[in-house]
DNA sequence: GCCGGGAGTTAGCAAGCGCTAACACTTCTC
DNA sequence: GAGAAGTGTTAGCGCTTGCTAACTCCCGGC
């Protein structure tokens, strides 16, 4: 499931592709039940093992869980950071931003979930590990966001950005067009609320005015 | 003997407003900690009493998620049939539901975050039965989004209308704003990204290029 | 003044949970 | 070919969970 490793840590190859495996199973398991809803013994069969077995790889359930939101969090951090560091147009870098998640969220529609439902059953470590990096992304768009539309202050970008994020992250939730149309849609959508996100007083009588 | 099995909603009022002090104590939970993450003892000591004293109101801790879960989705397919049953004018149908749904997302976020979250740990019967008032209320958005845009075709409206929903339901993650600030942006958004549905195609560059 | 039942209490059960212990088998390495 | 390391097994522990049982208290109606 995760479509490409962050990057190769210094493990054994064959072991490292026997995690990989167990955490887009658990991933599975955690998104379609939530991570209090799957036992070990569930997460085991689901890779054709037996419970306890896990533990040969991971230190705990817990564990799984905050690897996998912390690698989550890592690869997109990086994917934005260095799209910010392009130096590239405001309007170009939103595309590639929206681009970006779009295309995480369509290739990775378990971590996503996850990622949105199961912050807060990280221990407290972990936790503020990922609320750290996520913060850091959300930075990335909040300048992108301001960037192309002075006109919107701080405060709102953020909200503007967790919007985005919501609106490209209901994918897993709606299956009824292929990949690429939902890329496109999604894409148009999200760029076209961040125009929406200027101006909010007026928005809204603009957009019920007929055009 | 055996006191009467306490699961008709609608019985005495008395008993009536302990329910509902019960769901909104739960729902907060269930929100926060997931619903395998909240305990009955959990959810009574938030309303004062301990533990099983539930069991007075509630048949069993499923039922009380099931009649959370069926209330809200009742809520708002009502609240969307009666404004698409004003035959107002398209786009002025889409304002009045998108507000609608902002207005809910804003006024009870735990509900929000529980019917997003939670739907998969739902008994079979009650799922089935949310799916099924949810699918109701999706339609409603699907016509009202086809009758402002006829160039939007159905799945892409369906697809559009989840993402709206993600939108709109992203308010319990982000809470910089101050509620009218909130409700105006997400309004202008959420309408901005459903005119950003039409065309997905050269939606995106047409965002691109410079306005 | 009693009494029936709604609403609460504590004790405790059966099941399920995460996790450890002890052991078995395969695969490198020297 | 022996030892080490790695990966799996089953048995079972201690704890928590949802829920029931048995009992108490309070309160309105006759």
């Amino acid at each position: 499931m995760i479509s490409p490793p962050p990057d190769a840590p210094d493990k054994p190859p064959g072991k490292q592709r026997r995690r990989d495996q167990i955490l887009a199973a658990a991933a599975e398991l955690f998104a379609r039940h939530g991570f209090h809803g799957v036992g070990i013994d569930d997460i085991g069969s689901a890779v054709g093992v037996s419970g306890p077995a896990l533990y040969r790889h991971f230190r705990s359930k817990d564990a799984m869980l905050g690897e996998m939101l912390t690698s989550i969090s890592e690869i997109l951090l990086d994917g934005g950071q260095t799209r910010a560091d392009t130096g590239a147009e405001p309007r170009t870098l939103l595309g590639e931003l929206v681009r970006f998640q779009v295309d995480f969220a369509l290739d990775n529609p378990a971590l996503i979930t996850v990622q949105e439902r199961n912050l807060g059953n990280l221990t407290d470590p972990d936790r503020r590990r990922v609320r750290a990096l996520q913060r850091r992304y959300v930075e990335i768009w909040v300048d992108a966001i301001r960037a192309a539309q002075p006109d919107v202050d701080e405060p709102a970008a953020r909200a503007a950005a967790h919007a985005v994020f919501g609106l490209i992250n209901s994918t897993p939730h709606s299956r009824h067009l292929d990949r690429e149309q939902m890329a496109a849609l999604l894409t148009g959508m999200a760029l076209a609320a961040v125009r929406g996100a200027a101006t909010p007083a007026s928005a809204t009588s603009a957009a019920l005015s007929l055009d």
